[in-house]
RNA sequence: GGAGUGGUAGCUCAAUUUGGUUAGAGCAUCUCACUGUCACUGAGAAGGUUGCGAGUUCGAGCCUCGUCCAUUCCGCCA
């Protein structure tokens, strides 16, 4: 008999099938046992009375079964809504046990979220049965079927890019493959298919795309995934900054509407030039589901009695509409210098003044002052409770501390909507920044990225001044996708790295290839990069990267295949390798 | 490389002010009973080198030092 497959088994009633799958929870009465079969498409309860069916009460939870019977509709004070196939149960003929297992070593009911994820991912192919990992594998192949179709309706071509090629500069350490048949020479895996795709414009492929493997040997993060993740990459030619934007953004909000149920805050997105964005938001992703927006109050603070603001670089504050107590404050302002701050200033503000211990410092006219610049950021003063938090300290911390503040509030306050998803285009990055560590220039995002103003610009204005035509896209507070308009003269490439460090030898050295390329009549191209993995959190909800991967990666190792490992010394002969004494191996 | 948090039964967690008899509970497992459960129920049982090593102490899950592991963050990083 043809197998059914669960799913399917509500359009079989009275009908008999022949159903396999894992026995997911067995209610055993004696003489009358139920058991819940799970398959891929769901799960049934069978009906299985002893008598009828031997052995049956040797199945034990995640046992294998192949079982045949009939489908009857359930009596009506029988039928359990929670089920998809609760109106109907499988009364069983024969139950074959397929294979015995032993007892998982974890429950499979929950969501998993309080299981430890070490033990978790070393069994992942008992927690793939899972339904909310099973769900996200599903989910995963919808949206990689999804965004192939609409990158074709939009007259995109997938190309598929070398995984075996040279060091990039993107920046990242290079995961390196040795090469046996040229001895101690090394292929790096790709940080990005970055060079590629340029070149593939160059050839003329005009509309590319891949989901591509990237490769890059950092340390891990909650929403980085160690070793290898995935990026929608895309290149476009014959395009500007505004005509890619008008190009790809439909994208996100056709995903959006066809896989969730969440709303697009704003469409067409928000352009939001990178210096007001930190500004504002002090993060060059803020999450602008909500408006909490920072406010300066450098020079209330340096016109204080307060000796230590005196000589401030900057003081950075937001206004949060709720009352604190004293040990909610102490316990923030703990958090905070554990993120790197020196410490935290508040007020409160009451009935349209300001009080708490620090007013005393601030004579009528800072107060006011201080309440105005409040009102000027966006604030209402409601008369209900509110407070202040400030952080003094270099502009960069300044802005940084208090986005992070601004970010926690908006969890604590509740302001994050689930269902909505704030997109905007983070635009005009500069294109250099200074590395005071080594004392000098560096490229501040993608060195690829045109400048604005182009050879002219790199030839006659201070590198701190050049803006690039480089672009994020931001969204619910991450970094979804990151992009530029190239740089695709040769002059102006060999200049943009002259900015940094580089003669015009090393460069071309270095990107040859490129620069020969973009000799040979290279069209004017720009492209952007989302990560397919985060695109994946955002959509579905999930706040580590681990739980979207079938199989991911724990600080770059696969605990169940226990890779990376050592490997035999005949295998590093063949490769001229030799590794040092000192090293402690991982068996 | 640095910081925070954690490591006690298969899983999730307890174990009181510097520390005090035999380290507990829920779930899971095993045995018995049960023909309408769906987180089945009831009765019983088994399950532990408290990550590892040293130290302090009459006495350590708890205190100290070292070490290992996990995780989050900083550094790093489209």
């Amino acid at each position: 008999m043809k197998r059914t497959y669960v799913g399917d088994t509500i359009k079989k009633v009275g009908k008999k099938v022949r159903v396999c799958g894992w026995a997911s929870r067995i209610r055993n009465h004696g003489s009358l046992i139920f058991v819940d079969l799970r398959d891929w498409t769901g799960k049934l309860q069978l009906v299985i009375e002893e008598n009828k069916v031997g052995g049956v009460d040797k199945i034990g939870p995640e046992y294998v079964l192949e079982v045949e019977g009939i489908i009857n509709e359930r009596d009506k004070n029988l039928v359990n809504p929670k089920m998809a196939t609760g109106n109907i149960e499988l009364e069983a003929e024969k139950v074959v046990i397929l294979n015995a297992s032993k007892t998982p070593p974890f429950p499979l009911d929950g969501d998993g979220n309080d299981i430890s994820e070490d033990i978790r991912l070393k069994y992942r192919y008992i927690d793939i049965r899972r339904e909310r990992v099973r769900n996200l594998i599903e989910k995963r192949f919808k949206l990689m079927m999804y965004t192939r179709e609409w990158f074709e309706k939009n007259r995109f071509t997938e190309v598929q890019t070398p995984l075996l090629t040279v060091s990039s500069p993107e920046g990242a350490r290079d995961y390196l493959v040795p090469s046996r048949i040229h001895p101690g020479t090394f292929y790096a895996l790709p940080q990005a298919p970055q060079q590629y795709k340029q070149l593939l414009m160059v050839g003329g492929v005009d509309r590319y795309f891949q989901i591509a493997p990237c490769f890059r040997d950092e340390d891990p993060r909650a929403d980085r995934h160690s070793g290898a993740f995935y990026q929608i990459d895309v290149e476009c030619s014959f395009m500007t900054q505004q005509e890619f934007f008008d190009t790809v953004e439909p994208y996100f909000k056709d995903v959006t509407e066809a896989l969730t149920d969440k709303k697009v805050k704003e469409y067409r997105f928000p352009q939001i030039p990178y210096i007001e964005c930190i500004e504002k938001y002090g993060t060059d992703k803020p999450d602008l589901r909500f408006d909490m927006f920072l406010v300066t109050l450098t020079d209330e603070f340096r016109k204080s009695e307060m000796n230590i603001f005196h000589d401030i670089e900057c003081v950075k504050g937001i206004v949060v509409d709720r009352e604190f107590t004293r040990k909610e404050i102490d316990d923030l302002t703990h958090d905070m210098q554990r993120e790197g701050a020196h410490g935290m200033v508040w007020f409160a503000i009451e009935n349209g003044k300001l009080s708490g211990s620090m007013v005393k410092m601030f004579n009528e006219d800072l107060q006011k002052s201080i309440l105005d610049k409040v009102e000027k950021a966006g604030y209402k003063i409601t008369g209900e409770k509110q407070y202040i938090f400030a952080f003094g300290d270099t502009h960069a911390n300044a802005c940084r501390y208090a986005g992070i503040l601004r970010s926690r509030m908006g969890d604590l306050l509740g302001l994050k909507d689930p269902n909505v998803l704030a997109f905007a285009w983070i635009v005009d990055f500069p294109m250099f920044e200074w590395d005071d560590k080594n004392k000098k220039w560096d490229f501040c995002h993608n060195p690829f990225s045109m400048p604005e103003g182009g050879l002219e610009a790199l030839k006659t204005k201070d590198p701190s001044e050049i803006k690039a035509q480089q672009y994020d896209l931001a969204c619910n507070g991450y970094e979804a996708a990151s992009g530029s308009v190239r740089n695709y003269h040769p002059l102006s490439f060999i200049e943009a790295f002259k900015v940094v460090g580089y003669t015009e030898e090393e460069t071309r050295a270095k990107f040859g290839h490129m620069i020969s390329a973009f000799e040979y009549g290279a069209p004017p191209h720009c492209g952007f990069a989302p990560g397919f993995d985060r695109l994946m959190m955002i959509l579905f909800d999930e706040t580590n990267i681990k739980e979207v991967y079938a199989f991911p990666k724990s600080n770059a190792q696969d605990v169940m295949m226990g890779a990376p490992r050592a490997v035999d010394k005949a295998d590093l002969d063949i490769l001229g390798i030799e590794l040092k004494k000192d090293i402690k191996k991982k068996s």
